[in-house]
Order: C-alpha cells, then sequence, then structure tokens
DNA sequence: AGCGTTGTTGATCGCCCGATCAATAATTGC
DNA sequence: GCAATTATTGATCGGGCGATCAACAACGCT
C-alpha cells in the first residue's frame, strides 16, 4: 500500500485539476451512465475532497450537463470529421448509418437516453441536449441537401428527414440497449427506410449482405 | 379542512388497498416520471402510512417495474383492439404508425425512456420492459405477416422489420419529448421510411397531406 | 523571511431514500 | 363477548445526496 491513501492531493493549476474532475466525472458516466455523477463519486475517482469538486462547479446539474456536453460532442465531431473523406452523398449516409448502429458506441448511447430523463428535472442538461440533437441533425442534413444537389436523393424538406433519420437511430440504438438479440440486419432494413425517406433508388445505400458482412 | 389531515385510514381488503396504491403509483409515474415512485411519495398520494406501501410490496423495485407493465401494457391493449376494426393490413399499418406519433401518448413515451435507464440498475423493471417491448414487436410482425399473406407487402424476416418499426417509433417518439418543434409531417415521413422496409408502393401508407391534415 | 493568495480539506447541515418493526386498532371467527 | 387475526401506523435506522464553510497548507511575490 503506497499510493491510495495519500494524505493530501498535489496543488496544481485550475485549469488542470478542472480537467481532472472533468475527465473522473467523463469516466464515470461511460461506466455507469450520468446518474453516477454525484459529488462525492467523482471526487473520489478524482482522488480529491469532495468540497474541491463543488469548488470548480457552480452545482452538479452543471457538470452533468458539461460531462454530456464532452462526449456526445466528441462523438458527433469524430464521425463528422470522418464524411470528409468520402466522395458522395450516397456514401456518406451509408456510412453514417453503418457506423452509427455498429453497437460500438453502447456507452454513448446509454448516455443519450440518460439525457432524455434526467433533462426533465436538469434544465442546463436539457438545453445542451437540445444542441448537441440540434448538431447531428445539422450534419445529416447536410448530407442530405448534398444528396439532392448531387441528383442522388430527391426529397423536399431536408430538415425533417434529418431529424427523422436521427430519431431512428437513437431509436434502433435505444432499443439494442435493452435487447441486442432477435435483430438481424439492423443496418440492411434502416437503409431501407431511409432509401425510402430520400427517395434514393432501393439497394443504392447497402446491398444485401453476404453473411459474413 | 375536512378529509386530508385524517386520522387513520379505513381499513379495506387487502385486494382493494393494494389496488389503491397501484393506482396512486401509476398517477405519479404519469405525471412526474417513474423515479417518482417512491415509498412516501406513494404512500402520501395513496393517503396512507409509508409503511403500508412497503407492506404491499417485496420492495420498491417491485412497485417500479408492476407500474411500468400497467401503464405500457394498457396501451398496448387499446391500441391493438383498435386494429381489429381496420379491414386491411395496409390500414392497420397505417393506423398505427399515426396512432403512435400523434403526440397525445407523451406521458407513456417518458415512461418509455425512464424505463430504459432504471432497468439497467432495476433488474425486475428490465424484465418488464424486454417483456412489454416483444408485445409490442409481436403486434407489428402480426400486421407485417398479414400484409404478405394478403400481397400488400414485400420483404423478407418479418421479425427484424417489426422490431426496426418499433426502433423508430421510439426513437422519434422520445425526440419529440425534448424537441417538439421544428419537425413537420412526422407521420409522413415515417410512412415513406416504413414503406422502403416492408415493400409497399410510395404513398400506400399515407398520401401527402393537405395542409390541415 | 514574511505575507497574501488560493488550492484543498473534511466535517457538517438538511433532505430524501428504502426498509424494518413494535405498537395499535379494526375485523373475523368462535 | 372474547380471542385471534391482520390491516395500519409512524418512529427509527443506515445510507447517499448537494451544498457550505472554517481551517489548513502550498505557492508566488516582494
Amino acid at each position: 500500500m503506497s499510493s491510495s491513501p495519500q494524505k493530501r492531493a498535489v496543488r496544481k493549476a485550475p485549469a488542470e485539476r478542472a480537467a481532472e474532475i472533468a475527465e473522473a466525472a467523463r469516466e464515470l458516466a461511460l461506466e455507469r451512465g450520468l446518474p453516477a455523477i454525484t459529488l462525492r463519486r467523482v471526487a473520489a475517482r478524482a482522488g480529491v475532497a469532495s468540497g474541491l469538486v463543488a469548488h470548480y462547479q457552480p452545482n452538479m446539474d452543471a457538470l452533468v450537463a458539461a460531462t454530456f456536453t464532452a462526449i456526445v460532442a466528441a462523438e458527433t465531431d469524430e464521425v463528422a470529421g470522418m464524411l470528409d473523406r468520402l466522395p458522395s452523398p450516397l456514401d456518406r449516409l451509408a456510412f453514417l448509418l453503418d457506423t452509427l448502429l455498429d453497437g460500438s458506441r453502447l456507452d454513448v448511447t446509454a448516455i443519450w437516453v440518460d439525457a432524455w430523463t434526467l433533462g426533465r428535472r436538469n434544465e442546463a442538461l436539457a438545453v445542451c441536449v437540445r444542441e448537441r440533437m440540434d448538431a447531428w441533425q445539422g450534419v445529416l442534413q447536410g448530407v442530405v441537401e448534398a444528396g439532392i444537389a448531387a441528383g442522388e436523393f430527391e426529397t423536399s424538406d431536408t430538415a425533417s428527414v434529418a431529424w427523422q433519420i436521427l430519431g431512428m437511430i437513437d431509436g434502433l440504438n435505444a432499443q439494442s440497449l435493452v435487447r441486442w438479440d432477435g435483430v438481424n440486419d439492423r443496418g440492411t432494413h434502416l437503409a431501407r427506410a431511409v432509401e425510402g425517406m430520400v427517395g434514393a433508388a432501393r439497394g443504392s445505400l447497402r446491398q444485401q449482405r453476404s453473411p459474413e458482412g
């Protein structure tokens, strides 16, 4: 026993300590959900007294909201960044559906679901949720509009279609949080659905997959 | 002041009291979500001492789970019951999409979202959630299969398609919990999407609506 | 070396939670 | 009418929560 019960945390620059606390909150949220972000748990994870967490935050609602935004914005930026390397809107939309449903981000999905319910009692969080939803919708709308300009898609009201696609993705992901079995080929069926919405030809977003995928 | 601070609740038959407690829990859940179901709050709403609520339940997790099932099963039964009066699978599917997205059941949607997050910490609830999802999926799958038999739809893997439609509905409803504005014509876009999935002709599930709807 | 600044502590307050259980009162069965 | 049963109470326990704040200690500055 050498390191754990250290008497007092070394003094650090405020920005550095704040970052450590934010990171502790982020880890807790990804492992156990947004409700796990409590004063004492974050403090313990950061190796710091509980009062220090409060010192760096106006209140816990704010830390929950900030943690939500940090996690979700990182995902959006990461995925949106990958889109730039793809040649056509059709490719980009197919990639989006494929990536967001591949099950590799279930922890982030859980954060979204937590945020939807917590947002009813945490106004700061609710604001962040709407903001991040707008960001995702913007990415999708951009792809849909580019597809129309390129003659690949045909639909009116691109904003609504983008919202719709986002809602579908969220719903399917939330579903897989609870019940991952029994659903084959999520991607293929979703591709069909989106083809119907954006007016793309059947099969253009994704061919029937070979068993191995 | 006549009724409120009554000294002692009149003694009732166990079944009757249990029903009253269940009803109190149901009202609380619909008004303020599943997390509002606490020993003391349910007791207060039922006009009873806190100990009595515990007396009728093994623990609070069980009451939360039972309340979830009561609320959600009622909705499924109600909507499924209306399907019988509709002539064709196409009509039934159109009605389902229309009804489940009409925004008149946002309180039930909130219960679903609560249950998805609470289910991670309440195993009894998680079991009920999976059970009720299966029920909804069964209803949808029945409609899709009838549609295939009737030659109105054309798709393989009806189970997956049913799951997919359910996921979309849940996602769009959850979305409208947070952000109700900015999305026009949810029903029309969803109809397009589902048409793409089940292989129905474009417009067969819903014509472009007139502005008044 | 001395002093002010400020990062840091941990005890403390008030609140709500679920669960428990001895005491109490209404009802039933005899 | 009396005893056994059981519905009901409300205080109590242990625990977690967010917030607060006086005290402490490390650092920069002169």
